[in-house]
DNA sequence: ATGGTGGTCATACCA
């Protein structure tokens, strides 16, 4: 049974609402988790999804910051919120898919991007990035419920040096630091997931989701990162059958710096 | 070494 799942940083889903809908249109994923969508919860432009075909929606939003939405054709259930580092911030959310006999748990996170500079003795964001990372090591692709997982969203960090347009250079930057890169492949690890991402393209390709905002030209100057992932339980490496990153969403009116990752599956 | 752009919510804060 062919499955598919989205992640998208959308900054602002009501600010990008025309884009969310061309997006689902064109691409009609099962299941999309938004990022950043800065909106409360009772806000939260519920009609515009169901008028698409997406009748089953889960929010964790408040106002201004941060927030996370997981909106879906298939029935959600098992709807949950985790905190972590004892801060009241939406930054997760999961829910149980039901897909013909299987069940799939699909936990979407915003990961905190960690300020500019990358100690955390005298940076707080940062501090408070590593600690998130330090509680995630306790989400498990295998939770002995019979359910296959996936992990995905924006994490705001780009692991491997084919991560960014250069290694070198952002080896002191906060999304590519050692201490940043080496934590996720721990968490990730230590989790029993596998990054399905570079399952389908592989490490010495580059591959990008995030371009800034601030370049003169994103898509000539190209310095990407990816900062967004798909991660899954080994069980679904067999059932993968693409990965799509929609490089050209970037490119669209009043873009997100994030551009939409899509898995697809045969499960 | 610096500033570059964009969103939220009304003034700085965050990315």
């Amino acid at each position: 049974m062919p499955f598919s799942v989205a992640t998208w940083n959308i900054n602002s889903v009501r600010l990008r609402m025309s884009l969310v809908e061309r997006f689902l249109r064109e691409h009609q994923p099962d299941v999309l988790c938004l990022q950043e969508t800065k909106c409360p919860d009772d806000l939260f432009p519920y009609e515009a999804f169901h008028a698409l075909g997406y009748a089953h929606i889960a929010v964790s939003g408040q106002k201004g910051y941060h927030g996370v939405a997981t909106i879906s054709r298939r029935p959600l259930d098992g709807v949950e919120r985790k905190g972590f580092c004892n801060i009241v911030d939406c930054r997760h959310l999961s829910a149980v898919v039901p897909v013909g006999v299987r069940r799939l748990r699909i936990h979407n996170f915003y990961v905190p991007a960690g300020g500019d500079e990358p100690d955390p003795a005298i940076n707080p964001k940062f501090a408070h990035k590593l600690g998130f990372l330090e509680e995630m090591k306790a989400i498990l692709a295998d939770t002995g419920d019979g359910c296959s997982s996936m992990l995905l969203g924006d994490l705001n960090i780009a692991p491997l040096e084919t991560d960014v347009w250069s290694h070198k250079q952002l080896l002191k930057v906060v999304s590519h630091t050692p201490v940043e890169t080496e934590g996720l492949e721990f968490v990730r690890h230590i989790g029993g997931w596998s990054d399905l991402i570079r399952h389908h393209i592989t490490p010495e390709q580059k591959v990008f989701t995030w371009w800034s905002y601030r370049a003169r030209d994103w898509d000539l100057s190209d310095r990407g990162r990816r900062l967004d992932h798909i991660w899954g339980s080994p069980d679904l490496e067999t059932d993968l059958a693409s990965v799509t990153v929609l490089r050209e969403a970037r490119g669209w009116e009043r873009p997100s710096d994030h551009v939409p990752v899509i898995a697809h599956f045969n499960l």
